[in-house]
DNA sequence: AGTCAATAAGCAAGCGCTTAGTTACCTGAT
DNA sequence: ATCAGGTAACTAAGCGCTTGCTTATTGACT
């Protein structure tokens, strides 16, 4: 027996309504977000954002969990374009930079949200940072290793390099460079911090 | 006349109302926290809040000027601090990094916080955050025609140096490096991120 | 006839802030 | 020393409104 109705209109209601939440968590934070302002900019009564997701929390959490996993795979993504950890490093570089100016309103949520998740989807949350935290850790290292960086101070090395992609949530606005163009400029800072023989 | 009673009593609790006000609001955001937490942390009743304090808002905007000010005033020092580009950088990045650090709570609601604001006190914090944005430009520029500085994006690395002080009240917890090893560190990453001659 | 997306109406709780009053302390006349 | 009078810090109670979410119902489609 096929599917009744069009099995697809729930859904897409459903994602609308998700993206109406991305839009306002990033510019009023989640706190600053109403159900009702969720609801209104999908175009629907405030009910009707209950009818296809179970609460506010749940939206932010949907939100949150797939923003991580997206930084996650396109890190592992580098990590696995190549054996040389100056191109792995290239790669992941501008994957996380151009990710957070492509995605840089879900971005916000996911890096400054974090405090309003419940506690065991906050768990959820640092155990995907924690993974991305090794991953890059684990580049810079193998750079160290085998010659290729040099840096005195690894470890904050590594925080910079997070600081670098993470804060571009906080500051980049629509109208402005390309993702492209930042993306080029961070990959050579970056072989910078970790003093990457040739940029 | 001479004053009547003890005239620092007032200025006190408005003060613990002041700091209890930046635990809270650092902790779980400006629209996450209500003023019966402000009043309760400060160990007084929700209405003296306004004893002090003539709004909730109010209080956002004592901390947010107070911090953008207290920014721009060591960055300024920083400049005045020496001829030398490559010392006004050292002590520029040195001075940024370990404000962020001893700071970090007041420094979320600085930088985390701008949404918040009332139009007119967004537009003034916005005001300061541009003289700031212009200091770290001139000083990188100076380096730059010197040639103490090389890199192919001045703008770019601009807002890199700013991200990676910035960026620390958002990872920064208590118990870990010292404000003055993160900043030693933070002077190093900034050398190299401009291109300077000898590191 | 049955299913389900969607809404209108509204509830209990919590919000920023106010009001009316209490308490503690200082002043100056006795 | 005492004490009325005045002032200012502080609170108990609560007002009007908004919040996240629920319930009962409608209406469109198969």
């Amino acid at each position: 027996m096929p599917e009744t109705r069009d099995p697809r209109r729930a859904e897409v209601t459903k994602a609308r309504l998700l993206e109406a939440a991305v839009e306002a968590f990033a510019a009023r934070g989640y706190h600053g977000t109403t159900t009702r302002d969720i609801a209104s900019t999908a175009g629907m009564s405030p009910a009707a954002v209950y009818v296809h997701h179970s609460s506010k929390e749940e939206l932010l959490y949907q939100i949150s969990r797939s923003g991580h996993e997206d930084v996650l795979a396109l890190l592992r993504a580098a990590v696995d374009s190549s054996e040389d950890p100056v191109e792995q490093l290239r790669v992941a570089v501008r994957n996380f930079a151009e990710h957070h100016v492509r995605a840089h309103t879900s971005a916000r949520i996911v890096n400054y949200e974090l405090a309003a998740l419940s506690e065991p989807h906050l768990a959820e949350m640092l155990r995907i940072r924690h993974e991305i935290d090794v991953l890059f850790s684990d580049l810079v290292e193998r750079g160290i290793a085998s010659g290729a960086f040099v840096t005195p101070h690894p470890r904050m090395a590594v925080v910079a390099l997070q600081s670098l992609g993470i804060d571009i949530a906080r500051w980049y606005r629509e109208p402005g460079w390309d993702a492209s163009e930042i993306a080029d400029g961070y990959v050579e800072i970056a072989l910078r911090i970790v003093g990457a023989s040739a940029a």
